[in-house]
DNA sequence: ATCCGTTCGTGAATTATTTCACTAACTGCG
DNA sequence: CGCAGTTAGTGAAATAATTCACGAACGGAT
């Protein structure tokens, strides 16, 4: 288990939600070909990706389907609770506060911050909206969750980092600079949008529309 | 340009944010080496990935700011506006709907549905929600979003190439089957929680448990 | 006009990731 | 028990992505 690739976590997530459905199917064992297919990857990589942290699978047999989510599970920290905080309460922070998705994972959203004062003091899923300014290191927030316009998004960041969390979730589209001890992991909506129209405008049928540029002289 | 990676695509669009902030701070030329250090990156990474569609720098004196904005939008393909519809009208179905980021890269959201009939019928952002099983390929819709609930997204992805649809944005966790001839891109929020989880698991101060599991033995 | 400092574009080298292909472990059957 | 069929684990090979490092192009100073 000496170095863990990003790659690799990614895709031990992916085991872990097909095993949560092949348990709920039933099923006992399953193989790494099996798995596999359901993410449509190969079966070397599935146990590649599984050896990197211990033997859990059986030769012959392949993995017992309860054991080896529970593993995936405690893996990725999973089993254990996050208090978290959610900077900005507009849409999609509004969105994030009622995502089962966060406690299903382990994450406790134990409050809700904007810098708009037309918003402070409103509830969301039972959580009153307060000002940025109050949040301080008091709290014991290990998580922060930006999910306010891009032009705020560092500032929210550093006053996170201020606050003691350990790791930052953002949804602002920006690269964040935050100290080498603090995680960051960045969700850009934006990034998938431009993916997606590029890969439309390079495989539609119309076919990609090379704009050949001139040599730019001078001015 | 044979062919572009996903991560090289995926860096354009970064490049490109960063080129809009430049412009805005009014500098004229910007060289790989700044533009690097920006997103965190080596020049060389810049000059690589650019240099795989052209060639837009000059040398000794870098990129021009606007010119390579341009150019950056027009591979991307976002010199041009998709029509797109949403389905699942629910709290990340009505962000998006809200979300100003889609229009600015060339989204434009002209329908709105779901299968509740307690939502069809409400407004959001002008849009009436209208009931799932009217979606068809009459409109024309060129991109679809599933923002729905994960047991439902497969079903969904199936109407939405049937109504006609060259891609897919899917902001439900799940791998999704769909025909290859269909670009799919998903936004795996779960995914990115997991990571963080992962990450803050195995660097904190409390260190990695590593938990050994004996090997399994018959029942 | 020549030299100097800068910076792009790019083949080569390096590093990272995935896939191959083989061995070992296991079940079940005769 | 021994053999046939299956499948995990893993070093080696192949592929992909990144970084190095150097030649060429450019502006500006002397």
């Amino acid at each position: 288990m000496s170095h863990i690739s990003e790659p690799t976590v990614r895709r031990l997530s992916n085991y872990y939600r097909v095993l949560e459905e092949v348990a709920a199917e039933g099923k006992r064992m399953i193989s790494s070909q099996l798995l596999a297919e359901r993410e449509g990857i190969t079966s070397a990589q599935v146990r590649k990706d599984l050896s990197a942290f211990g033997s859990f699978g059986r030769r012959g047999l392949g993995y017992h389907v309860e054991h080896l989510r529970d593993e995936i599970r405690a893996l990725l920290g999973l089993d254990r609770r996050w208090k978290a905080c959610i900077v900005g309460a507009g849409h999609i922070g509004s969105a994030l506060v009622s995502y089962r998705g966060f406690a299903d994972q382990g994450f406790d959203v134990i409050a809700v911050f904007d810098a708009d004062q037309d918003r402070v003091g409103r509830t969301l899923e039972g959580l009153v909206v307060r000002h940025i300014s109050q949040l301080g290191p008091k709290e014991g927030f290990e998580i922060g969750v930006i999910a306010t316009p891009v032009r705020a998004a560092q500032e929210v960041a550093d006053a996170l980092v201020a606050a003691g969390v350990q790791g930052i979730l953002n949804f602002a589209p920006r690269k964040l600079k935050v100290p080498a001890s603090i995680t960051l992991r960045t969700v850009d909506m934006t990034m998938e949008f431009e993916s997606l129209s590029y890969a439309l405008t390079h495989t539609s049928d119309s076919g990609p529309r090379r704009r050949r540029s001139a040599p730019r002289r001078r001015a």
